[in-house]
RNA sequence: GCGCCCGUAGCUCAGCUGGAUAGAGCGCUGCCCUCCGGAGGCAGAGGCCACAGGUUCGAAUCCUGUCGGGCGCACCA
């Protein structure tokens, strides 16, 4: 709807300069947005506002030009000047009504799909082995998540890759804990257990030297390759990943193990790089290590940054390892975008392990590699969020508190559902609560984690959401064999701006696909659901003396909603319910 | 010391490619199930958008500075 306004405005500026009227380099960044305010119209542009002065004409005088100018449209219905010179343009309501008769038949519900269609390469979860998931995972695993979906939803083809914590020195420290519990021959571990297990073998590392030693021994032997060390490595990586798999398929995470492309995937191609930088003349010797000194980024001295690629022992670091991924994602798996959800804190890392590639040739100017930051979570203290005995809240455990919470509520009302549907229901709500809780925050900043806040299923939240789409089920099945749903009429204002809002979902998915920010089709969910709840308390559809062609008008109108909803809420992961 | 991010209602957050009276949710105060589900609707109180300058017809949004918070800067990832 936007396009066809620009487009109008487009020609008009057009015409306008071959009339003489207005110069003829002018070449304005025509901006056409929703009004927030109805009574400024359906959709308003600045044009004249933003010309006025380069033209030397007063606002409101040239806003006249345009509009005379203006071509005819059939889907406008009229346009008017307002305040200092904004255009507010009419949408023409009868054809509103045929856009939403159409949207029904539209597998892609109005949203344009991708042209052409791209390789996107989605980074995201990225869990660490040895470890179980914290509350913290939920970030980038549940956000990057959402965006896979939603451009799979317009037709690229998407790579998931869930760059696993399965590589570094730790592993040296690991092995041989591993090593020495099994020559104790301890039962079998639980993945539960390799918390304590990782504990554990942090304690000896520290406190026992001769551990120690061998330790950083396995490290290196691991890294070239040894087969016993493999294989103590496979394990402990095999057992955390069926663990998460658990959380995932829990949480309705799209992630499965074949989507595993662990930081061990590009081990066999770090001396190649190393080598390869020697070659360039980027990196150099400096301490004993190979460092790549970057002009880009400066130091502590102020001198260009030193980026170590190999230590002085031989061993490589995670910068190493990035590059190597980059080049990956591009050669091998033909990359046009790549989408990296992690943490903010790696953003300057990142930075330069791309400059480094991208220098090097590996990665080309037309892909773009994007790191979309997402802030930490913080305590109630505005402080990195902490339990109060300084460890970390499992993931795990703020999934069971949800669907507890859930449980409790279901069991506080009287429900006629069974005990299996009432089951699945706290399943579905709780899951929903807790993603969207999350999804629903600009995803840049940091922000506070809070049990009740998160676990919400009142206001701004999934469980409302699911609620507007119980209901519209609920009206079909009261409707019963009256449900014949027909030709949109518009005639309450509950229904154009519940109608104006389902021609948007093309917005919000765009945004999302272009940002990587979920959380502005949240919004977009959380408002078409506000309106239609105002539609359902203002327009009757199953009472008495409602015309039968009415009738059919909305239910038309309920379904669409429906629609949009269910598909919404599953781009972001999350059911819907038949009843609630 | 250098760099990145952030300060919006009591609390948690939107809005930030500059636009028309700054929006939600929670909490607080009132209403609303003789039509379809009250996990709901309607209304109200609550803001010098950290502070100070600047650019502009117009600034929460852009620029500069100050204060306050988070994070990162050579062999962890």
């Amino acid at each position: 709807m936007k396009e066809h306004i620009q487009q109008l405005l487009e020609q008009t500026v057009a015409t306008l300069i071959a009339q003489g009227e207005l110069p003829a380099d002018l070449a304005p960044r025509i901006q056409v947005d929703n009004t927030k305010d109805k009574a400024h119209g359906d959709l308003a542009t600045n044009l004249a506002m933003l010309l006025a002065k380069t033209v030397g004409k007063n606002p409101r005088q040239l806003a006249q030009q345009l509009i005379d100018a203006l071509p005819a449209s059939a889907r406008v219905a009229k346009v008017e000047i307002a305040g200092p010179g904004f255009i507010n343009f009419y949408l023409d309501s009868q054809w509103l009504a045929r856009q939403i008769d159409g949207l029904l038949s539209d597998p892609l519900l109005g949203v344009k799909p991708a042209n052409p269609p791209q390789t996107i390469v989605v980074d995201y979860s990225a869990p660490n082995v040895a470890k179980e998931m914290a509350v913290h995972h939920i970030r980038s695993t549940v956000i990057g998540d959402a965006v896979t979906r939603t451009l799979e939803f317009l037709g690229h083809k998407v790579i998931r890759a869930n760059h696993v914590g399965d590589w570094g020195t730790q592993f040296g420290m690991l092995i041989a804990y591993l090593e020495k519990m099994e020559n104790e021959h301890a039962s079998d571990m639980e993945l539960s257990d390799l918390e304590a297990f990782y504990r554990e073998a942090k304690k000896c590392y520290d406190e026992d030297e001769a551990f120690a030693e061998r330790a950083r021994g396995y490290v290196v032997k691991l890294q070239g390759g040894d087969a016993y060390c493999r294989t103590m490595w496979k394990k402990l990586v095999d057992l955390t990943m069926a663990q998460n798999q658990i959380i995932y398929d829990r949480l309705n995470v799209s992630l499965s193990t074949k989507d595993v492309m662990g930081e061990s995937l590009y081990n066999d191609m770090l001396p190649s790089i190393v080598a390869d930088l020697q070659a360039k003349g980027m990196a150099v010797e400096s301490e004993g290590a190979q460092v790549v000194f970057l002009n880009e980024f400066k130091g502590k001295d102020g001198e260009a940054m030193a980026v170590i690629v190999q230590k002085k022992d031989g061993g490589f670091l995670y910068t190493t390892t990035d590059i190597a991924c980059a080049k990956y994602r591009v050669e091998t798996l033909g990359a046009d975008r790549v989408l990296y959800f992690i943490d903010s804190r790696q953003h300057q890392h990142l930075m330069q392990a791309w400059t480094i590639a991208r220098k090097a040739g590996y990665v080309p100017e037309h892909v773009s590699l994007e790191h979309e930051a997402f802030g930490m979570m913080l305590g109630k203290d505005g402080k990195p969020f902490k339990t109060r005995s300084g460890g970390t809240v499992k993931l795990s455990e703020l999934l069971d508190e949800a669907e507890q919470r859930a449980r409790d509520l279901m069991a506080s009302r009287d429900s006629d559902l069974s005990a299996e549907e009432q089951a699945e229901v706290v399943h579905a709500v709780a899951m929903a609560a807790v993603k969207y809780a999350d999804l629903s925050k600009n995803r840049t900043t940091d922000y506070i984690f809070d049990w009740d806040n998160m676990l919400a299923f009142e206001g701004n939240t999934a469980p409302y959401l699911q609620y507007a789409y119980t209901r519209i089920q609920s009206i079909f099945r009261r409707a019963g064999a009256d449900a014949v749903s027909g030709p949109v009429q518009l005639n309450e204002a509950a229904e154009e701006a519940l109608a104006q809002k389902l021609m948007q979902f093309n917005d919000a998915i765009q945004n999302v696909a272009a940002k990587g920010m979920p959380h502005l089709l949240c919004t977009y969910l959380y408002e078409l659901s506000g309106l239609f709840m105002s539609f359902y308390e203002a327009c009757p559809i199953n009472k008495e003396g409602v015309e039968a062609a009415q009738k059919a008008s909305r239910l038309t109108l309920c379904a669409a909603t429906a629609r949009v909803i269910k598909q919404g809420l599953g781009l972001l992961g999350i059911q819907v319910l038949e009843r609630m």
